[in-house]
RNA sequence: GGACCCGUGGUGUAGCGGCCCAACAUGCCAGCCUGUCACGCUGGAGAUCGCCGGUUCGAAUCCGGUCGGGUCCGCCA
């Protein structure tokens, strides 16, 4: 059937233009999204759900839908009285096929909100393939409000919504554009398995008991990332993969325990050559999958780690808008660099070398005490001892608690030095510059969200490099990569992988490698990290002394990362590479927050996937076989440790 | 591990000590209707208010616990 070829419609992938089976079958010769004025005098057969009914007597409209469309049937007793018989017995979700004439619609009942809408199939014959049951919740209507647990216990009639069909048909189109932008630059795309050997590194492992081995385990891959780097060892060049991932820690709205990542890995590259390469893919990828959203910065902005925690407080910041971080410490101080502002919270962090940082939320001057008390508590929960601040009034006035404490002379400077206006509100925030950082960055995206500063629309794409190679973990006391173990650092750096006392295993807060700074590089998107990579140490000796400095014996690290480490020895190729979240990706493609809305079957909160009720407790026998015994629940109330 | 919010006919909400053996919308069922497209009209059925315990003469409503869902901190890259 020629007529099934070609372009669909409705809200159908264009992807799907060249199709090579048609969908034409002996349930249907078109799809419900398909027929348009130009078809009218032929024959023709659908088959689909029914998503609403207007029983008028002897005259039934039965709207038909499928994934493609949705398309009018009109079923007139006069004309097909068996026809209307069926369809007088059907309800919504009732699967029917209907054959009959594609007839263009009357003048005046044309429907323009439908694709379909200037035409309508007169019914002849009318079949229902399938009868259903009420649905738990409105199929028909795309905006209703539905209990999340609901929609996941059903979830095959969540997807059968709109919203869902139009998200996973998104992420199917995007994924679509990520292969062939990929093979398209001579990529090979390799499967790694998702049985492997427990890394104690990072996050929590799931692990799978071994039978054939007992009382030994596989881990769930966390990311293929050692995998991965082998397959460089192993001359592979170019390598992808969509890779699942499972990660054993609490879950966020932009995590679940399982998730999909865009894993790849190059080699004989340094950084630019993977961002550069990254960069062109990513835009490729969004112009392909949301042609109609512009994307705010080519080429992608691209900040130092340090530069982006200094200006905006986080290091996968939204720069859809501005609302920067200010440095006060200046205008706070004499000319000989004396603390003086008169306001005591202010000088005692400037004297203990402390910073004092504002932002400027803009036409917030007016905000009740009720407002302030409670950004003041969420700066508090944040880890602030407190949170100040000058409303500029209509008029000039300087109001705020600390406004007594500090003379015109200062006022002023700081009003100016923020480029505040009448109406703004300054918030001040006066601590070590890692607690300055991180408050007003996550003040300045709350109220960035609550003032409307961000674009919906737009698509902030933005670099972060010159990561910290290191960060101290006080409880213990040991430095353990800020990113991945394996990433290599800056050439000019190289000498500071060491420690103040000489000897690797006596490590402490002051040691120069505190001051690396890694060949790392995220990539962020509207406030969201989408994903992170880096070039790899590959030289074994660079790579041992790193890892010793996070800790590691020469014997630990043999056991823990002995397949890459012996790899290294039979001629390793510099690489690097980088991993995205391809979840978190189309959920900010989709407009979501939240990456369930772009999964097919996620997981809540606590794990558990109410439809299929897993997890759940394994048959009699089967921990026989692991020669595994539960002795408890996961709370024991022993008193070890 | 912790904080906060939510749980009332199928769905979404209202009710927040007696006026409630619970209201509204929609859905569902039945009947009517030849041009609708969220069709319309008439009538009807449907919830002991997540669960357990307590306070009270009296609890959907207050208190404690518990289970489930969500958001966030810790955790996680």
């Amino acid at each position: 059937m020629a007529a099934a070829r070609g372009r669909l419609s409705g809200y159908d992938t264009p992807a799907m233009t060249d199709q090579v089976v048609s969908l034409a079958t002996p349930y249907r010769t078109h799809t419900c999204g398909q027929l348009r004025a130009s078809d009218a005098g032929s024959t023709a057969k659908l088959s689909g759900w029914v998503h609403r009914r207007r029983d008028h007597g002897p005259l039934i409209f039965l709207d038909l839908r499928d994934r493609h469309g949705i398309t009018q049937v009109v079923i007139d007793k006069a004309d097909a009285p068996v026809a209307h018989d069926q369809a007088s017995r059907v309800r919504p979700e009732f699967v029917v096929s209907v054959s009959g004439t594609v007839s263009p619609r009357l003048p005046a009942t044309e429907n323009t909100k439908l694709p379909t809408g200037a035409i309508e199939l007169q019914a002849t014959d009318l079949e229902i393939l399938s009868d259903a049951k009420t649905p738990p919740f409105y199929i028909n209507d795309p905006d209703a409000p539905v209990d999340e647990l609901v929609r996941l216990k059903y979830r095959y009639l969540d997807i059968r919504r709109e919203p869902m069909q139009r998200r996973l048909m998104l992420r199917s189109r995007m994924v679509q554009a990520i292969r062939e932008v990929h093979h398209a630059n001579g990529f090979v795309e390799i499967e790694t398995p998702t049985l492997i050997k427990s890394t104690p590194e990072g996050a929590r492992d799931f692990i799978v008991p071994s039978r054939l081995q007992p009382g030994t385990v596989y881990a769930l891959p966390q990311s293929p990332q050692q995998l991965k780097q082998l397959l460089m060892i192993a001359g592979m060049d170019r390598y992808m993969q969509i890779a699942r991932c499972y990660r054993d820690e609490d879950l966020r709205g932009d995590r679940q325990p399982e998730f999909t990542q865009l894993d790849l890995e190059m080699s004989f590259v340094d950084e630019a050559a993977v961002m550069a390469f990254v960069e062109a893919m990513t835009i490729e990828v969004s112009k392909a999958t949301v042609p109609e959203r512009p994307i705010l910065q080519e080429p992608f902005p691209i900040f130092t780690y340090d530069e982006v925690l200094e200006r905006f407080g986080s290091d996968k910041p939204d720069l859809r808008f501005g609302m920067e971080l200010v440095d006060l410490g200046s205008v706070l101080v004499t000319s000989d660099g004396t603390p003086a502002s008169g306001f005591a919270v202010f000088d005692s962090t400037l004297a203990a070398g402390g910073r004092v940082k504002a932002i400027v939320a803009p036409g917030m001057a007016g905000v009740t005490r009720r407002e302030i008390d409670e950004l003041t508590e969420r700066a508090r929960r944040l880890g602030a001892k407190g949170l100040a601040y000058l409303a500029l009034e209509q008029g000039g006035e300087i109001k705020g608690p600390i406004a007594k404490f500090l003379d015109d002379d200062t006022k002023r400077a700081m009003i100016e030095r923020c480029a505040a206006d009448e109406g703004d509100l300054i918030l001040i925030v006066a601590d070590t510059a890692a607690v300055v950082a991180d408050v007003l960055g996550r003040l300045r995206v709350e109220l960035g969200d609550r003032l409307g500063l961000a674009d919906p629309e737009v698509l902030a794409y933005v670099w972060i490099h010159r990561f910290p190679m290191y960060q101290w973990d006080a409880e213990l006391e040991r430095w353990h990569a800020t990113h991945n173990p394996f990433s290599g650092v800056l050439p000019e750096d190289e000498a500071l992988l060491v420690t103040a006392s000489g000897e690797a295993d006596r490590p402490s807060p002051d040691d120069p490698a505190g001051r690396a700074r890694a060949l790392q590089y995220d990539l962020a998107l509207n406030g969201w990290e989408l994903g992170g990579g880096s070039i790899r140490i590959h030289r074994r000796a660079l790579l041992e002394q790193s890892l010793q400095l996070q800790g590691h014996s020469l014997d630990g690290m043999q056991e823990k990362f002995g397949a890459v480490l012996d790899a290294f020895e039979y001629g390793a190729p510099p690489h690097g590479g980088i991993a995205l979240g391809i979840d978190r990706w189309v959920a900010l493609l989709a407009q979501q927050t939240n990456i369930r809305e772009v999964m097919a079957f996620p997981k809540t909160q606590s794990g558990s996937d109410p439809m299929l009720e897993a997890p759940s407790v394994p048959e009699p026998g089967q921990y026989d076989e692991l020669g595994l015994r539960f002795v408890g629940s996961s709370k024991p109330e022993t008193d070890k440790d």
